[in-house]
DNA sequence: ATAGATGCCGTACCATGGTACGGAGTCAAG
DNA sequence: CTTGACTCCGTACCATGGTACGGCATCTAT
């Protein structure tokens, strides 16, 4: 058993945000003794969860909707929730692309040109 | 000369987006016609400027560097700036690739699997 | 026995990028 | 001459994902 100080640190996340994930329902409420939150390797597991899927792109809300699917074994919403996210995945890596494209462009542009306008703040119409 | 609601709508945002960079010290304080904000061609180019260089993944307040590079002409900063965005545009596609490519592999498993524990959510641990 | 670490709680605060609101003034058209 | 559209202003509010604070209780080590 684990007291918040221990399954935060286990975590590498601060007491505050275990707190905060509690506040949120993405965490249960652990039993008490003596007033301290108890928590378990379910909450251990749980939490890591909410990391590694965050580190995964999902938003909090995305993240809890997942957790309440676990115990429904819900594959095709869980594929629906996946597919989903991708798609907003691939939008954002092209548009980043895109972006990190059109400024190296810019920034070779400044490079070359050493005298006149920047290209950089003439691209953008400044 | 334009109003604030005609600047707005040339360029496809609010009215309180305009007095919201105004605050922000990304628009100019403009001259004043009987107390109404009168706005030229310099406005207008401007705010098309921060809606681009927003696209392009900058936040607020590099494009306020950006804006008073303009002036200086200086091309080692604004070079510096846009390096620097392109590096964290990099690393960012990078993590969105890495998480794309292993949800779409939890998303095939989950597809073939149709019994048992659901890849996805088994994936991070829950 | 006293200090320091840790726990509890509610509430406030942070940055980011806006959006909404209410009250008041001005202007042109019907 | 009133209605509607537009402007002005300050301030409050929204979501997101936390972080910090202050006061108090409890546990452990010196």
């Amino acid at each position: 058993m684990l007291t918040i100080g221990k399954l935060a640190s286990a975590c590498d996340v601060g007491v505050e945000t275990v707190r905060f994930y509690q506040r949120k329902g993405l965490l249960g409420i652990p039993p008490r003794e003596g007033g301290v939150r108890q928590y378990g390797n379910e909450d251990l597991r749980r939490l890591r969860f909410i990391r590694k899927a965050q580190a995964a792109g999902f938003s909090l809300s995305e993240i809890r909707e997942l957790i309440s699917l676990d115990a429904g074994q819900d594959h095709d919403r869980a594929r629906e929730i996946a597919r989903s996210r991708i798609e907003d995945l691939n939008a954002r890596i092209q548009e980043l692309q895109q972006a990190r494209d059109s400024l190296k462009q810019l920034a070779a542009e400044c490079e070359a040109e050493h005298s006149g306008p920047c290209p950089i703040l003439e691209s953008f119409g400044v």
